[in-house]
DNA sequence: TGTACATCAGTGAACGCGCGTTCACTGATGTAC
DNA sequence: TGTACATCAGTGAACGCGCGTTCACTGATGTAC
Protein backbone atom coordinates (compact mmCIF):
# COMPACT_ATOMS: atom_id res chain seq x y z
CA UNK A 1 0.00 0.00 0.00
CA UNK A 2 1.68 3.04 -1.13
CA UNK A 3 1.47 6.31 1.02
CA UNK A 4 3.17 9.22 -0.33
CA UNK A 5 5.72 9.44 -3.59
CA UNK A 6 8.48 10.52 -1.80
CA UNK A 7 8.76 7.98 0.91
CA UNK A 8 8.41 4.83 -1.94
CA UNK A 9 10.68 2.81 -0.64
CA UNK A 10 9.32 -0.40 -1.14
CA UNK A 11 7.76 1.04 -4.01
CA UNK A 12 5.27 -2.36 -3.50
CA UNK A 13 4.75 -2.91 -7.37
CA UNK A 14 7.42 -1.15 -9.39
CA UNK A 15 8.28 -4.66 -11.31
CA UNK A 16 4.81 -3.48 -13.17
CA UNK A 17 5.78 0.31 -12.91
CA UNK A 18 8.63 0.46 -14.82
CA UNK A 19 6.64 -1.85 -17.59
CA UNK A 20 4.15 1.12 -17.66
CA UNK A 21 6.61 3.55 -17.77
CA UNK A 22 8.50 1.86 -20.94
CA UNK A 23 5.30 1.58 -22.56
CA UNK A 24 4.73 4.99 -22.05
CA UNK A 25 7.80 6.38 -23.69
CA UNK A 26 8.31 3.88 -26.26
CA UNK A 27 5.93 5.53 -28.94
CA UNK A 28 8.04 8.53 -28.38
CA UNK A 29 11.24 7.19 -28.61
CA UNK A 30 10.83 4.09 -30.28
CA UNK A 31 12.04 0.67 -29.12
CA UNK A 32 16.00 1.02 -30.01
CA UNK A 33 16.34 4.19 -28.16
CA UNK A 34 14.41 3.43 -25.16
CA UNK A 35 16.94 3.43 -22.43
CA UNK A 36 16.69 2.10 -18.74
CA UNK A 37 17.78 5.54 -17.11
CA UNK A 38 14.92 7.12 -18.77
CA UNK A 39 12.54 4.35 -17.80
CA UNK A 40 13.48 4.38 -14.23
CA UNK A 41 14.04 8.26 -14.25
CA UNK A 42 9.92 8.18 -15.29
CA UNK A 43 9.12 5.46 -12.61
CA UNK A 44 10.41 7.86 -10.27
CA UNK A 45 13.20 5.67 -8.86
CA UNK A 46 16.84 5.85 -9.28
CA UNK A 47 18.33 4.17 -12.08
CA UNK A 48 19.35 1.11 -9.77
CA UNK A 49 16.49 0.47 -8.59
CA UNK A 50 15.16 -1.49 -12.02
CA UNK A 51 17.89 -4.70 -11.16
CA UNK A 52 16.12 -5.71 -8.47
CA UNK A 53 13.55 -6.46 -10.97
CA UNK A 54 15.04 -7.01 -13.98
CA UNK A 55 18.65 -8.57 -15.08
CA UNK A 56 19.10 -6.18 -17.34
CA UNK A 57 17.76 -3.86 -20.03
CA UNK A 58 16.77 -6.67 -22.38
CA UNK A 59 15.28 -8.19 -20.02
CA UNK A 60 13.00 -4.98 -19.18
CA UNK A 61 12.58 -4.86 -22.81
CA UNK A 62 11.62 -8.64 -23.24
CA UNK A 63 8.86 -8.26 -20.32
CA UNK A 64 7.19 -5.75 -22.33
CA UNK A 65 7.79 -7.41 -25.31
CA UNK A 66 6.19 -10.26 -23.81
CA UNK A 67 2.70 -8.19 -22.78
CA UNK A 68 2.90 -7.12 -26.10
CA UNK A 69 1.97 -10.21 -27.06
CA UNK A 70 0.03 -11.04 -24.85
CA UNK A 71 -2.37 -7.72 -26.16
CA UNK A 72 -2.01 -9.34 -29.51
CA UNK A 73 -3.49 -12.69 -28.63
CA UNK A 74 -6.43 -10.60 -26.85
CA UNK A 75 -7.03 -8.73 -30.03
CA UNK A 76 -6.70 -12.11 -32.24
CA UNK A 77 -8.95 -13.78 -29.82
CA UNK A 78 -11.71 -10.96 -29.26
CA UNK A 79 -11.79 -11.17 -33.40
CA UNK A 80 -14.75 -12.81 -34.82
CA UNK A 81 -16.91 -13.72 -37.71
CA UNK A 82 -19.94 -15.84 -38.44
CA UNK A 83 -17.97 -18.19 -40.55
CA UNK A 84 -14.44 -19.80 -40.13
CA UNK A 85 -13.37 -17.67 -43.13
CA UNK A 86 -14.67 -14.74 -42.10
CA UNK A 87 -12.97 -15.22 -38.46
CA UNK A 88 -10.01 -16.37 -39.84
CA UNK A 89 -10.10 -13.17 -42.07
CA UNK A 90 -11.06 -10.98 -38.83
CA UNK A 91 -8.04 -12.50 -36.95
CA UNK A 92 -5.59 -11.28 -39.88
CA UNK A 93 -7.61 -7.89 -39.95
CA UNK A 94 -7.11 -7.90 -35.84
CA UNK A 95 -3.16 -8.33 -36.33
CA UNK A 96 -2.69 -5.76 -38.59
CA UNK A 97 -5.05 -3.14 -36.53
CA UNK A 98 -3.06 -4.04 -33.22
CA UNK A 99 0.30 -3.27 -35.45
CA UNK A 100 -1.58 -0.06 -36.93
CA UNK A 101 -2.25 1.22 -32.89
CA UNK A 102 0.98 0.08 -31.39
CA UNK A 103 3.26 0.88 -34.17
CA UNK A 104 6.34 1.11 -31.90
CA UNK A 105 5.29 -2.11 -29.19
CA UNK A 106 4.90 -4.63 -32.83
CA UNK A 107 8.43 -3.05 -33.67
CA UNK A 108 9.58 -4.18 -30.25
CA UNK A 109 8.03 -7.65 -30.14
CA UNK A 110 9.39 -8.26 -33.63
CA UNK A 111 12.80 -6.64 -32.89
CA UNK A 112 15.93 -8.26 -32.27
CA UNK A 113 15.08 -9.75 -29.23
CA UNK A 114 12.64 -12.05 -30.54
CA UNK A 115 15.71 -13.87 -32.35
CA UNK A 116 16.92 -14.89 -28.14
CA UNK A 117 13.31 -15.65 -27.36
CA UNK A 118 14.85 -18.66 -25.42
CA UNK A 119 16.48 -16.55 -23.41
CA UNK A 120 12.84 -15.02 -22.02
CA UNK A 121 10.73 -18.30 -21.91
CA UNK A 122 8.01 -15.61 -21.00
CA UNK A 123 7.98 -13.88 -24.29
CA UNK A 124 8.52 -17.13 -26.35
CA UNK A 125 5.54 -18.64 -24.36
CA UNK A 126 3.27 -15.59 -25.39
CA UNK A 127 4.44 -15.91 -28.78
CA UNK A 128 3.53 -19.57 -29.23
CA UNK A 129 0.47 -18.39 -27.67
CA UNK A 130 -0.87 -16.56 -30.37
CA UNK A 131 0.62 -18.46 -32.95
CA UNK A 132 -1.75 -21.62 -31.64
CA UNK A 133 -4.80 -19.12 -31.86
CA UNK A 134 -4.28 -18.39 -35.86
CA UNK A 135 -3.33 -22.05 -36.61
CA UNK A 136 -6.84 -23.11 -34.55
CA UNK A 137 -8.71 -20.83 -36.78
CA UNK A 138 -7.31 -21.85 -40.02
CA UNK A 139 -8.12 -25.81 -38.69
CA UNK A 140 -11.46 -25.13 -38.76
CA UNK A 141 -11.70 -23.61 -42.26
CA UNK A 142 -9.19 -26.23 -44.08
CA UNK A 143 -7.93 -28.69 -41.76
CA UNK A 144 -6.28 -30.64 -44.35
CA UNK A 145 -4.25 -27.52 -45.35
CA UNK A 146 -4.21 -25.46 -41.60
CA UNK A 147 -0.52 -24.87 -42.05
CA UNK A 148 0.24 -23.40 -44.93
CA UNK A 149 -3.23 -21.83 -44.81
CA UNK A 150 -1.74 -20.24 -41.27
CA UNK A 151 1.65 -19.64 -42.58
CA UNK A 152 0.32 -17.75 -45.63
CA UNK A 153 -2.32 -15.53 -43.68
CA UNK A 154 0.56 -14.70 -41.07
CA UNK A 155 3.09 -13.83 -43.46
CA UNK A 156 1.01 -11.41 -45.28
CA UNK A 157 -0.52 -10.05 -42.15
CA UNK A 158 2.44 -9.46 -40.68
CA UNK A 159 4.28 -7.94 -43.75
CA UNK A 160 1.15 -5.71 -44.30
CA UNK A 161 1.75 -4.77 -40.74
CA UNK A 162 5.26 -4.38 -41.07
CA UNK A 163 5.19 -2.42 -44.17
CA UNK A 164 3.01 0.30 -43.20
CA UNK A 165 4.02 0.61 -39.35
CA UNK A 166 7.79 1.31 -41.06
CA UNK A 167 5.98 3.65 -43.52
CA UNK A 168 7.34 1.87 -46.06
CA UNK A 169 4.52 2.44 -48.44
CA UNK A 170 5.27 6.06 -48.00
CA UNK A 171 6.15 7.79 -50.91
CA UNK A 172 5.15 4.88 -53.13
CA UNK A 173 2.06 5.21 -55.56
CA UNK A 174 -0.41 3.46 -53.13
CA UNK A 175 -3.51 4.75 -51.04
CA UNK A 176 -3.32 3.32 -47.93
CA UNK A 177 -5.93 4.85 -45.99
CA UNK A 178 -6.60 1.77 -43.25
CA UNK A 179 -3.91 -0.66 -43.21
CA UNK A 180 -6.75 -3.22 -40.67
CA UNK A 181 -9.24 -2.60 -43.42
CA UNK A 182 -7.22 -3.40 -46.36
CA UNK A 183 -5.59 -6.61 -44.06
CA UNK A 184 -9.26 -7.61 -44.30
CA UNK A 185 -9.58 -7.27 -47.74
CA UNK A 186 -6.66 -9.02 -48.81
CA UNK A 187 -7.27 -11.69 -46.08
CA UNK A 188 -10.58 -12.63 -47.46
CA UNK A 189 -9.19 -12.44 -51.30
CA UNK A 190 -6.78 -14.91 -50.16
CA UNK A 191 -9.42 -17.13 -48.65
CA UNK A 192 -12.14 -16.47 -51.06
CA UNK A 193 -11.67 -20.08 -52.97
CA UNK A 194 -9.29 -21.78 -50.38
CA UNK A 195 -10.81 -25.68 -51.67
CA UNK B 1 45.62 2.83 -60.24
CA UNK B 2 46.75 2.01 -56.71
CA UNK B 3 50.32 1.44 -56.11
CA UNK B 4 51.19 0.12 -52.61
CA UNK B 5 49.06 -0.37 -49.53
CA UNK B 6 50.80 1.11 -47.41
CA UNK B 7 51.00 4.98 -49.97
CA UNK B 8 47.58 4.58 -50.30
CA UNK B 9 46.86 8.03 -50.35
CA UNK B 10 43.92 9.17 -52.56
CA UNK B 11 43.09 5.59 -52.47
CA UNK B 12 41.26 5.87 -55.46
CA UNK B 13 38.19 3.84 -55.20
CA UNK B 14 37.42 4.14 -51.28
CA UNK B 15 33.78 5.01 -51.66
CA UNK B 16 33.41 1.53 -53.20
CA UNK B 17 35.60 -0.03 -50.53
CA UNK B 18 33.87 1.06 -47.67
CA UNK B 19 30.82 -0.07 -49.14
CA UNK B 20 32.74 -3.82 -49.79
CA UNK B 21 33.81 -3.23 -46.45
CA UNK B 22 30.70 -2.64 -45.00
CA UNK B 23 28.88 -5.47 -46.67
CA UNK B 24 31.10 -7.83 -45.42
CA UNK B 25 31.12 -6.89 -42.01
CA UNK B 26 27.18 -7.39 -42.22
CA UNK B 27 26.36 -11.06 -41.96
CA UNK B 28 28.76 -11.04 -38.51
CA UNK B 29 27.94 -7.69 -37.18
CA UNK B 30 24.37 -7.11 -38.12
CA UNK B 31 23.02 -3.89 -39.05
CA UNK B 32 22.33 -2.04 -35.29
CA UNK B 33 26.27 -3.35 -34.52
CA UNK B 34 28.03 -1.72 -37.17
CA UNK B 35 29.99 0.62 -36.70
CA UNK B 36 32.01 3.52 -38.79
CA UNK B 37 35.38 2.95 -37.14
CA UNK B 38 35.44 -0.98 -37.62
CA UNK B 39 33.92 -0.56 -41.59
CA UNK B 40 37.31 1.94 -41.95
CA UNK B 41 39.37 -0.73 -40.33
CA UNK B 42 38.54 -2.86 -42.68
CA UNK B 43 39.04 -0.77 -45.65
CA UNK B 44 42.68 -0.21 -44.41
CA UNK B 45 41.99 3.63 -43.69
CA UNK B 46 41.99 5.83 -40.32
CA UNK B 47 38.40 6.42 -38.69
CA UNK B 48 37.95 9.93 -40.13
CA UNK B 49 38.57 9.16 -43.98
CA UNK B 50 35.13 7.88 -44.58
CA UNK B 51 33.98 11.63 -43.66
CA UNK B 52 35.09 12.58 -47.19
CA UNK B 53 32.88 10.17 -48.97
CA UNK B 54 29.87 10.12 -46.63
CA UNK B 55 28.81 12.82 -44.67
CA UNK B 56 27.44 10.34 -41.74
CA UNK B 57 27.42 6.34 -40.32
CA UNK B 58 23.96 6.85 -41.34
CA UNK B 59 24.71 7.87 -44.47
CA UNK B 60 27.14 4.79 -45.60
CA UNK B 61 24.54 2.29 -44.37
CA UNK B 62 21.96 3.65 -46.20
CA UNK B 63 24.50 3.38 -49.58
CA UNK B 64 24.43 -0.35 -48.22
CA UNK B 65 20.74 -0.42 -48.34
CA UNK B 66 20.51 1.14 -51.64
CA UNK B 67 22.58 -1.56 -52.90
CA UNK B 68 20.68 -4.02 -51.48
CA UNK B 69 17.39 -2.77 -53.23
CA UNK B 70 19.43 -2.70 -56.77
CA UNK B 71 20.32 -6.72 -55.91
CA UNK B 72 17.15 -7.69 -55.38
CA UNK B 73 15.75 -5.88 -58.05
CA UNK B 74 18.10 -7.48 -60.16
CA UNK B 75 17.15 -10.86 -58.43
CA UNK B 76 13.45 -10.17 -59.16
CA UNK B 77 14.07 -9.00 -62.78
CA UNK B 78 15.47 -12.18 -63.43
CA UNK B 79 12.83 -14.31 -62.05
CA UNK B 80 11.03 -15.82 -65.21
CA UNK B 81 7.96 -18.06 -65.62
CA UNK B 82 6.00 -19.26 -68.86
CA UNK B 83 2.82 -17.43 -67.89
CA UNK B 84 2.29 -13.95 -65.76
CA UNK B 85 0.99 -16.13 -62.84
CA UNK B 86 4.02 -18.26 -62.74
CA UNK B 87 6.42 -14.95 -63.39
CA UNK B 88 4.65 -13.22 -60.01
CA UNK B 89 5.00 -16.10 -58.21
CA UNK B 90 8.54 -16.47 -59.87
CA UNK B 91 9.47 -13.02 -58.59
CA UNK B 92 8.03 -13.55 -54.73
CA UNK B 93 10.05 -16.48 -54.90
CA UNK B 94 13.05 -14.56 -55.80
CA UNK B 95 12.28 -11.94 -53.02
CA UNK B 96 12.24 -14.58 -50.44
CA UNK B 97 15.00 -15.91 -51.81
CA UNK B 98 17.18 -13.06 -51.43
CA UNK B 99 15.62 -12.56 -47.97
CA UNK B 100 17.13 -16.00 -47.16
CA UNK B 101 20.37 -15.56 -49.14
CA UNK B 102 21.35 -12.22 -47.40
CA UNK B 103 19.28 -11.90 -44.33
CA UNK B 104 22.15 -9.14 -42.35
CA UNK B 105 21.45 -6.98 -45.84
CA UNK B 106 17.47 -7.53 -45.84
CA UNK B 107 17.09 -6.26 -42.18
CA UNK B 108 19.13 -3.14 -43.12
CA UNK B 109 17.45 -2.71 -46.22
CA UNK B 110 13.98 -2.78 -44.40
CA UNK B 111 15.34 -1.16 -41.23
CA UNK B 112 14.86 1.94 -39.17
CA UNK B 113 16.48 4.26 -42.05
CA UNK B 114 14.39 2.91 -44.49
CA UNK B 115 11.77 5.34 -42.82
CA UNK B 116 14.08 8.31 -43.45
CA UNK B 117 14.45 7.41 -47.15
CA UNK B 118 13.27 11.15 -48.15
CA UNK B 119 17.07 12.27 -46.65
CA UNK B 120 18.41 9.76 -48.98
CA UNK B 121 17.46 9.62 -52.50
CA UNK B 122 18.78 6.91 -54.12
CA UNK B 123 18.15 4.77 -51.37
CA UNK B 124 14.45 5.92 -52.32
CA UNK B 125 14.68 5.48 -56.03
CA UNK B 126 16.51 2.03 -55.73
CA UNK B 127 13.17 0.45 -53.51
CA UNK B 128 10.60 2.25 -56.10
CA UNK B 129 12.30 0.52 -58.41
CA UNK B 130 11.81 -2.78 -56.90
CA UNK B 131 8.43 -2.19 -56.24
CA UNK B 132 7.20 -0.84 -59.68
CA UNK B 133 9.15 -4.60 -60.79
CA UNK B 134 6.03 -6.31 -58.63
CA UNK B 135 3.64 -3.74 -60.10
CA UNK B 136 4.00 -4.25 -63.53
CA UNK B 137 4.17 -7.96 -63.08
CA UNK B 138 0.76 -8.11 -61.80
CA UNK B 139 -0.74 -5.63 -64.03
CA UNK B 140 0.08 -8.75 -66.64
CA UNK B 141 -1.44 -10.89 -64.29
CA UNK B 142 -5.04 -9.26 -63.47
CA UNK B 143 -4.85 -5.36 -64.83
CA UNK B 144 -7.72 -4.54 -63.25
CA UNK B 145 -6.70 -5.26 -59.40
CA UNK B 146 -2.57 -4.71 -60.31
CA UNK B 147 -2.73 -3.00 -56.93
CA UNK B 148 -4.56 -5.30 -54.16
CA UNK B 149 -2.75 -8.17 -56.13
CA UNK B 150 0.93 -6.18 -55.78
CA UNK B 151 0.32 -5.06 -52.18
CA UNK B 152 -0.67 -8.73 -51.20
CA UNK B 153 1.76 -10.42 -53.02
CA UNK B 154 4.71 -7.57 -51.47
CA UNK B 155 3.10 -8.34 -48.66
CA UNK B 156 3.34 -12.41 -48.07
CA UNK B 157 6.34 -12.33 -49.93
CA UNK B 158 7.91 -9.52 -47.07
CA UNK B 159 6.15 -11.57 -44.14
CA UNK B 160 7.70 -14.92 -45.15
CA UNK B 161 10.49 -13.19 -45.35
CA UNK B 162 11.05 -11.10 -42.56
CA UNK B 163 9.72 -14.51 -39.91
CA UNK B 164 11.67 -16.85 -41.57
CA UNK B 165 15.03 -14.12 -41.43
CA UNK B 166 14.70 -13.19 -37.83
CA UNK B 167 14.06 -16.64 -36.94
CA UNK B 168 10.65 -16.66 -35.49
CA UNK B 169 9.54 -19.84 -36.51
CA UNK B 170 12.59 -21.10 -34.99
CA UNK B 171 10.73 -23.45 -32.10
CA UNK B 172 7.05 -23.20 -33.39
CA UNK B 173 5.45 -26.68 -34.93
CA UNK B 174 6.21 -25.38 -38.25
CA UNK B 175 8.67 -26.56 -40.32
CA UNK B 176 10.34 -24.15 -42.94
CA UNK B 177 13.40 -26.18 -44.69
CA UNK B 178 13.60 -24.09 -47.57
CA UNK B 179 11.69 -20.63 -47.51
CA UNK B 180 11.73 -19.43 -51.16
CA UNK B 181 10.46 -22.66 -52.53
CA UNK B 182 7.91 -21.85 -49.84
CA UNK B 183 7.33 -18.14 -50.85
CA UNK B 184 6.79 -19.53 -54.43
CA UNK B 185 4.14 -22.16 -53.10
CA UNK B 186 2.13 -19.77 -51.15
CA UNK B 187 2.31 -17.17 -53.96
CA UNK B 188 0.83 -19.77 -56.06
CA UNK B 189 -1.86 -20.99 -53.95
CA UNK B 190 -2.56 -17.17 -53.13
CA UNK B 191 -3.05 -16.71 -57.31
CA UNK B 192 -4.33 -20.08 -57.69
CA UNK B 193 -7.86 -18.70 -58.35
CA UNK B 194 -6.89 -15.24 -58.57
CA UNK B 195 -10.17 -14.15 -60.96
C1' DT C 1 60.04 19.88 -69.00
C1' DG C 2 59.69 22.95 -64.59
C1' DT C 3 57.55 25.48 -61.27
C1' DA C 4 53.75 27.46 -58.34
C1' DC C 5 49.74 26.71 -56.48
C1' DA C 6 44.93 25.07 -55.55
C1' DT C 7 42.59 21.17 -54.37
C1' DC C 8 41.75 16.68 -52.87
C1' DA C 9 41.84 12.82 -49.65
C1' DG C 10 44.17 11.05 -46.32
C1' DT C 11 45.94 11.09 -40.81
C1' DG C 12 45.52 10.89 -35.83
C1' DA C 13 44.57 13.38 -31.61
C1' DA C 14 40.77 15.00 -29.12
C1' DC C 15 36.05 15.69 -27.36
C1' DG C 16 31.73 14.77 -25.46
C1' DC C 17 28.31 11.63 -24.88
C1' DG C 18 24.96 9.12 -22.03
C1' DC C 19 24.64 4.68 -21.49
C1' DG C 20 24.51 -0.11 -18.92
C1' DT C 21 26.05 -2.02 -15.03
C1' DT C 22 28.14 -2.59 -10.36
C1' DC C 23 28.57 -1.81 -5.54
C1' DA C 24 28.66 -0.42 -0.80
C1' DC C 25 25.19 1.70 1.60
C1' DT C 26 20.77 2.33 4.19
C1' DG C 27 15.95 2.87 5.21
C1' DA C 28 11.74 0.02 5.50
C1' DT C 29 9.42 -4.24 6.37
C1' DG C 30 8.23 -8.84 8.31
C1' DT C 31 8.89 -12.42 11.60
C1' DA C 32 10.37 -15.13 15.74
C1' DC C 33 10.29 -15.07 20.38
C1' DT D 1 3.14 -5.28 22.83
C1' DG D 2 8.48 -5.06 22.45
C1' DT D 3 12.70 -6.23 20.82
C1' DA D 4 16.34 -8.34 17.74
C1' DC D 5 17.43 -9.53 13.56
C1' DA D 6 17.28 -11.11 8.65
C1' DT D 7 15.82 -9.71 4.38
C1' DC D 8 14.16 -6.82 0.91
C1' DA D 9 14.22 -2.87 -2.18
C1' DG D 10 15.63 1.33 -2.54
C1' DT D 11 19.89 5.17 -3.23
C1' DG D 12 23.62 7.55 -5.59
C1' DA D 13 28.48 7.60 -6.68
C1' DA D 14 31.54 5.47 -9.77
C1' DC D 15 33.45 2.96 -13.77
C1' DG D 16 34.46 1.75 -18.31
C1' DC D 17 32.99 1.79 -22.75
C1' DG D 18 33.72 2.59 -27.73
C1' DC D 19 31.36 5.23 -30.39
C1' DG D 20 30.34 9.30 -33.90
C1' DT D 21 32.12 13.34 -35.15
C1' DT D 22 35.33 17.36 -35.59
C1' DC D 23 39.56 19.56 -36.67
C1' DA D 24 44.11 21.18 -37.76
C1' DC D 25 47.37 18.96 -40.27
C1' DT D 26 49.90 17.06 -44.39
C1' DG D 27 51.13 14.23 -48.24
C1' DA D 28 49.66 13.40 -53.09
C1' DT D 29 47.73 14.89 -57.35
C1' DG D 30 46.36 17.85 -61.32
C1' DT D 31 46.62 22.01 -63.84
C1' DA D 32 48.07 26.65 -65.64
C1' DC D 33 51.70 28.93 -67.48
Amino acid sequence: MPRKRKTAYHHGSLHEALLDAAEQLLPSRGPEALTLREVARRAGVSHGAPYHHFASRDALLAAVAERGFIGLGEAMETATGTTPRDRLAAICEAYVGFAAKHPTRFRLMFGPLLARKSEFPGLQAAGEKAFALLLAASQEVAPAQAMPLALAGWSMAHGLSYLTVNDVFESLPVPVPDSAALGRQLAQWLLQRVP
